[in-house]
RNA sequence: GGGGGAUUAGCUCAGUUGGCUAGAGCACUAGCUUUGCAAGCUAGGGGUCAUCGGUUCGAAUCCGAUAUCCUCCA
C-alpha cells in the first residue's frame, strides 16, 4: 500500500462515517501568539474547542502539516539520528466537537487500524487512564470497557496523568486519552519479551501510532476541572510513522515517503543510503545521518516558504534559516557536498505531494529559487568563517570559548564546524567556554522578553464576540467581557475584551485601531493598539478604568486615522490588482503592511521593476481612483461562491466556511480580505510608489502613499526642485549638477596643481639654502603653504634629490602651526635620529602642542604659529 | 525586541598601539610583446575610507548618533 493510498483511505473512512474533511491549515501560525509554528493536529482548530467559533461541521477529519522545531516540541537537534523524529510530519486527526464520543471513536480507530489498514490485531496494545487521585479523576471505565470489545483485557493498559490525560495548556479544555501501540519487533524478539512491558518505554519497535483524546474538563485558571457541556473528542494519528508500520518498514525513512528523495542525493552526491544509526549499528555512517537530515529538512523548509514564510533574521523566518542552515551543515561536511543541492529537490516534493499540498507545487519555481539563495547565503558564510579561523590567535592549541562563540555569534560560523576544523589541525576547543557564553547571551535575550501573562478577570462568560467596525466607528453601549494586566519588561499593558466593538485588531496587513473608550461619566481611557488573539478582539489600554468596569461602555475610534489607513488598504488592493496586470499574473502577495501613514506591499516577482513600469502601475491605480468605483462587500459569502467569483486566494492564509469578499471593479480588482476600506475609491485622492526596493530572492517591496500624504509627498519634492532650479538657475538640473561636478573636480585638479607648482618653484631656493653639517644636508625653512599634502610632498621630493637629508619645514593653516620632518630613512637608522621623538619635543617647546610619527617622516602641531621660526631652527641643534 | 560585527577603487578584500604621500588582486584604458588561444610586460585612470557630530597638533583607525547589510539569541 502506498502512502498516497494510506492518506486516502484515513480520509475516505471518516468521509463514510460522516465527517466533514477540511484541508491543511498553513503551517506558520499566524493567529495564535503562543504558537510559532501548527506543532499539532489540533492547533488550527483551537477556537472550535474553545468555543470562540463554531466549528463548521460537528464530525471533521483532516491530514495537518504540522512542525516542530520550537517551543515545548523541538525535535530539530533530534533529526537524523533515529528513524523517528521529524520536523515536519502530517498529522491524521478525526474531531467531535460535542458529537460522538469513547465509543465511536474507538470502535472506528480498531476498525481503521485493523480492518482497513491490515494491522495485525496481536501486535497492538491500548493504554487507558488509570485515575488520579491528587486530582479526583476516576480511572476511565468507560473507554475500558468499549475496548473490551474489540481487544483481550490483558492487552489494555493503564496508565497515569503523564501517558494517558492530555492538556491543551494551563486552562482550557482537558480530559484522559487513550493510546494504541503497535509492536513491530520480529516474531522471535516477541516470543523473548513480551511487547505489554514495552509500550511506554522508548523501545524504538513498540510505538503509539494514535492517541484518541476524550475531552470532558475544562481546566480553571485555580487549576479545578469542570466538566464541560459539550464533550468533544481530539485524535492525532502520525502519519509517516502510521506509513512506515502498514508499509513494515523498519523506520519512517524506508518508506515510499522518502525514497525519490533519497534516490536523488544518492545519485548527486555519490553516497549510498545504508540505513544505519548511531547508538543502533557498531559501524554507522555519518553520510546517513546526512542524508535523513537534508530531505527531512528540506520538506520542513519547502512546505514553510510555500505557505509564505521567507527565511529571515527574526522570529518564525529565523526558524525556517536555522533548519535550512543545519541542512546545509551536514551536506557540507559529511556528503562532500560543497555547492547548493537542495533547491534541486524542491521539484520532486512538489511532484510528490502535488494533490494533497498542491500548493509547493503551484509555487514550485519560486520555493526553488528562495532555497538557492539561502544555501548559497550560507556556504558564503562558511567561506569567510573559514577564512577567519585561519587568522584566529591560538594559545596552548585550544581555541578558546570567548572565540568559538564570537566565531558562532558574529559570524554565524556553526560550532560542530569549529570543531571538526580544530581536529583537524590538532587542536582543542575550549566547549565549557563557549557554552556558558551562549547560556549567559540566552539569558540576556530572555530577560529582555520577559512577560508574564495575568489571568483574565471575566465579567461576562461570553461565546459570540462581534466586530461593528465596518460599518460603525462609535458606540454607546459596549459592555466588558473580559480584562486583565500583562507585564511587559516590568511595564504593565492592560488588554480588555468587549461583547462588541468598532476597533479593527491589527490584521491582514492592517494596523490596530486606536481611540478612546469612556466608562461611566467621565472616565475616558485611551486605547493604544487593538490585535487579535485566536479570534479575541484584544484592546490595549493605558489604564484600567476605576471603579465603573461592570457598566457599558462607550467607545470612539480615532476616525481621522481610520479613514486615511482605509485609502491605503482599498489602495493596496487596486495596487496589488495593477502590479498583476502590468507585470504578469505570476505577481502573488508576500506581505503587506499599510497604518495611516504609508502603505508596504511585498510580491513575488524576479526582477527590479523598470521606471516605465513603476509609472504605468501608478497610471493605472489613479485612473481607477478616478472611476470613483464604489465597494462592492459580499460579508458572509460561502468560500466556494468567492472561488467560482474568481477571487484572488492566497498561499499561507488560512479561511473560513464563508469569506468577506471585497471588490472594486469585478474585472479588476477582487479579493477576500477581512480589513477595512474607502466606500468609493475616489475617497483615495491620489497615489503615489515612493520606493521598489528587493526583500528576498524573489520577493520585490512597492512603497506607497495615498491622499494627503502623496500630495504632501509631491509637493515636497516640487519645493525641492524649484529650490534647486532658482539656484542654478538652470532648465535642465542633471545636466547641470553634472556640470557642475565636472567642474568641481577639473578645479580641485587645478589647485592640486598649482599648489605643486608653487611647491616646486620653492624647491629651487630650498635645494640652495641646504647646509651640510657633519655629512648631513640639512634645510629648514617656514613655507607659504597652507596645504599640508603639498608640504609633505614637497619635503619628501626634497628629500630624494638631496639625499642622506634632514628636512624642516613649519607652515600654517587656518591659524594652526604645522610642523613637518623628514628625514632619510638610512640616515635615521645610522644615526639614531627619530623625527618623531624631535618634533614632539620642539612642539611642546615652541608650539604649545604635540606630535608623532616614524622615526623618518612625522609632523606636529599646535597652538601658537608665533614659534615656528624657532621650532624649525632647532632641529639642527639633534645631531 | 536584545546582543555582536561589518561598511575602504567598478568587484573581492588588506590596512597590526591614531602619524608609511590609503594599498593588493581582478576589472578598466593606452602602449609593447606574442600574428592561434590563454596570457605576459610597461604605463595610466579610478577613493566624500557609509553619513553626521565629537576627542586630538593630527582620525580610515578612538568615542557617540544615524543608515544599510551580516550574524546570534528570544
Amino acid at each position: 500500500m502506498t502512502s498516497r493510498d494510506i492518506r486516502r483511505q484515513f480520509l475516505d473512512f471518516f468521509a463514510s462515517k460522516a465527517h466533514k474533511i477540511i484541508p491543511s491549515a498553513p503551517i506558520v501560525a499566524k493567529s495564535d501568539p503562543t504558537l510559532l509554528f501548527i506543532n499539532s493536529g489540533m492547533a488550527p482548530l483551537k477556537d472550535f474547542f474553545l468555543g470562540n467559533q463554531p466549528p463548521p461541521a460537528p464530525r471533521v477529519a483532516d491530514t495537518q502539516k504540522c512542525l516542530r522545531v520550537s517551543g515545548k516540541h523541538n525535535d530539530l537537534e533530534d533529526v537524523g539520528f533515529d528513524g523517528y523524529h521529524h520536523t515536519m510530519f502530517e498529522m491524521l486527526g478525526n474531531w467531535s466537537f460535542g458529537d460522538y464520543f469513547k465509543k465511536d471513536a474507538i470502535a472506528w480507530s480498531w476498525e481503521l487500524l485493523t480492518g482497513v489498514y491490515g494491522i495485525p490485531k496481536d501486535r497492538l496494545y491500548v493504554s487507558v487512564f488509570k485515575g488520579d487521585e491528587k486530582e479526583k479523576l476516576p480511572f476511565d471505565q468507560e473507554a475500558y470497557d468499549e475496548w473490551k470489545k474489540y481487544i483481550a483485557e490483558d492487552r489494555i493498559l493503564a496508565f497515569g496523568k503523564k501517558e494517558n490525560f492530555w492538556e491543551m495548556g494551563d486552562q482550557g479544555p482537558c480530559g484522559p486519552c487513550s493510546e494504541i501501540h503497535v509492536d513491530l519487533r520480529s516474531d522471535s524478539e516477541r516470543a523473548q519479551k513480551d511487547g505489554k512491558a514495552l509500550v511506554n518505554a522508548d523501545d524504538p519497535n513498540v510505538i503509539e501510532v494514535w492517541n484518541n483524546v476524550f475531552m470532558e474538563f475544562n481546566r480553571k485558571a485555580d487549576g479545578s476541572l469542570d466538566e464541560l457541556p459539550a464533550k468533544s473528542v481530539d485524535t492525532g494519528m502520525g502519519f509517516e510513522r502510521l506509513v512506515r508500520v502498514v508499509q513494515e518498514a523498519s523506520s519512517n525513512y524506508d518508506t515510499d515517503l522518502w525514497k525519490p528523495l533519497f534516490n536523488f542525493l544518492e545519485t548527486a552526491t555519490g553516497h549510498r543510503y545504508e540505513g544505519t544509526y548511531p547508538g543502533l549499528n557498531a559501524e554507522w555512517l555519518k553520510s546517513d545521518v546526512a542524508i535523513r537530515v537534508v530531505t527531512d529538512h528540506l520538506r520542513a523548509v519547502s512546505f514553510t516558504i510555500a505557505d509564505g514564510e521567507l527565511p529571515s533574521n527574526t522570529g518564525a523566518g529565523y526558524v525556517i534559516r536555522r533548519i535550512l542552515r543545519r541542512a546545509v551543515r551536514y551536506y557540507y561536511s559529511f556528503l562532500g557536498q560543497k555547492d547548493p543541492v537542495m533547491h534541486r529537490m524542491v521539484p520532486i516534493l512538489a511532484e510528490e505531494f502535488h494533490d494533497v499540498f498542491p500548493e509547493l507545487k503551484a509555487q514550485v519555481d519560486f520555493v526553488s529559487r528562495v532555497v538557492l539563495e539561502e544555501e548559497k547565503s550560507f556556504l558564503r558564510t562558511l567561506e569567510s568563517g573559514l577564512k577567519r579561523i585561519e587568522s584566529i590567535d591560538i594559545q596552548n592549541n585550544t581555541i578558546n570559548g570567548q572565540q568559538a562563540f564570537e566565531l558562532y555569534d558574529t559570524f554565524g560560523f556553526p560550532i560542530d564546524l569549529t570543531r571538526l576544523i580544530a581536529r583537524e589541525k590538532g587542536w582543542e576547543v575550549d566547549e565549557a567556554g563557549f557554552d556558558k557564553a551562549l547560556q549567559e547571551q540566552k539569558e540576556r535575550s530572555r530577560k529582555d522578553a520577559a512577560k508574564e501573562v495575568g489571568d483574565w478577570t471575566v465579567l461576562r462568560d461570553l461565546k459570540q464576540f462581534e466586530f461593528i467596525g465596518y460599518d460603525q466607528l462609535e458606540l454607546a453601549d459596549a459592555k466588558v467581557a473580559k480584562y486583565r494586566t500583562v507585564m511587559l519588561k516590568g511595564k504593565p499593558q492592560y488588554q480588555i475584551v468587549l461583547d462588541r466593538t468598532p476597533f479593527y485588531p491589527e490584521g491582514g496587513g492592517q494596523v490596530g485601531d486606536t481611540g478612546y473608550m469612556t466608562f461611566g461619566p467621565n472616565e475616558k481611557i485611551r486605547v493604544l493598539d487593538t490585535k487579535k488573539e485566536n479570534d479575541l478582539v484584544i484592546h490595549i489600554v493605558d489604564r484600567l478604568p476605576q471603579f465603573v468596569m461592570d457598566r457599558t461602555v462607550e467607545c470612539e475610534v480615532d476616525d481621522w486615522k481610520r479613514r486615511l489607513t482605509e485609502n491605503n488598504h482599498s489602495a493596496t488592493h487596486l495596487l496589488h490588482a495593477a502590479l498583476r496586470k502590468v507585470l504578469g499574473t505570476h505577481v502573488q502577495q508576500k506581505g503587506s503592511y499599510l497604518d495611516h501613514g504609508m502603505l508596504r506591499f511585498d510580491f513575488q516577482h524576479f526582477q527590479k521593476m523598470t521606471d516605465e513600469e513603476i509609472a504605468h502601475v501608478e497610471r493605472i491605480v489613479n485612473e481607477k481612483i478616478r472611476e470613483n468605483i464604489a465597494l462592492d462587500e459580499a460579508r458572509a459569502l460561502p468560500i466556494e461562491e468567492a472561488k467560482e467569483a474568481g477571487a484572488m486566494m492566497l498561499f499561507g492564509e488560512k479561511y473560513g466556511e464563508t469569506v468577506r469578499m471585497i471588490t472594486f471593479d469585478p474585472g479588476f480588482s477582487r479579493e477576500l480580505c477581512g480589513g477595512c476600506h474607502v466606500r468609493h475609491t475616489g475617497q483615495i485622492g491620489y497615489f503615489k510608489i515612493t520606493a521598489e526596493t528587493a526583500v528576498a530572492a524573489g520577493v520585490r517591496r512597492v512603497e506607497a502613499v495615498t491622499a494627503t500624504a502623496a500630495e504632501a509627498y509631491v509637493s515636497d519634492m516640487e519645493k525641492e526642485v524649484t529650490a534647486i532650479k532658482n539656484t542654478l538657475k538652470a532648465k535642465d538640473l542633471a545636466k547641470a549638477v553634472e556640470s557642475l561636478q565636472e567642474e568641481n573636480k577639473k578645479l580641485q585638479k587645478e589647485i592640486e596643481r598649482l599648489v605643486q607648482e608653487q611647491a616646486n618653484s620653492l624647491r629651487e631656493g630650498l635645494r640652495a639654502k641646504a647646509i651640510e653639517k657633519d655629512g648631513i644636508r640639512h634645510v629648514a625653512a617656514v613655507l607659504p603653504i597652507q596645504d599640508a599634502n603639498a608640504v609633505k610632498t614637497l619635503a619628501y621630493e626634497l628629500e630624494r634629490e638631496l639625499g642622506n637629508a634632514v628636512i624642516a619645514f613649519g607652515s600654517v593653516n587656518a591659524d594652526k602651526p604645522l610642523l613637518t620632518v623628514r628625514i632619510s630613512e638610512q640616515l635615521a637608522k645610522e644615526k639614531g635620529l627619530n623625527a618623531g621623538a624631535i618634533v614632539r619635543e620642539l612642539a611642546q617647546k615652541y608650539l604649545k602642542g604635540g606630535g608623532g610619527g616614524q622615526p623618518f617622516f612625522a609632523t606636529a602641531g599646535g597652538s601658537d604659529a608665533g614659534g615656528l621660526k624657532d621650532a624649525v631652527e632647532a632641529v639642527q641643534g639633534y645631531w
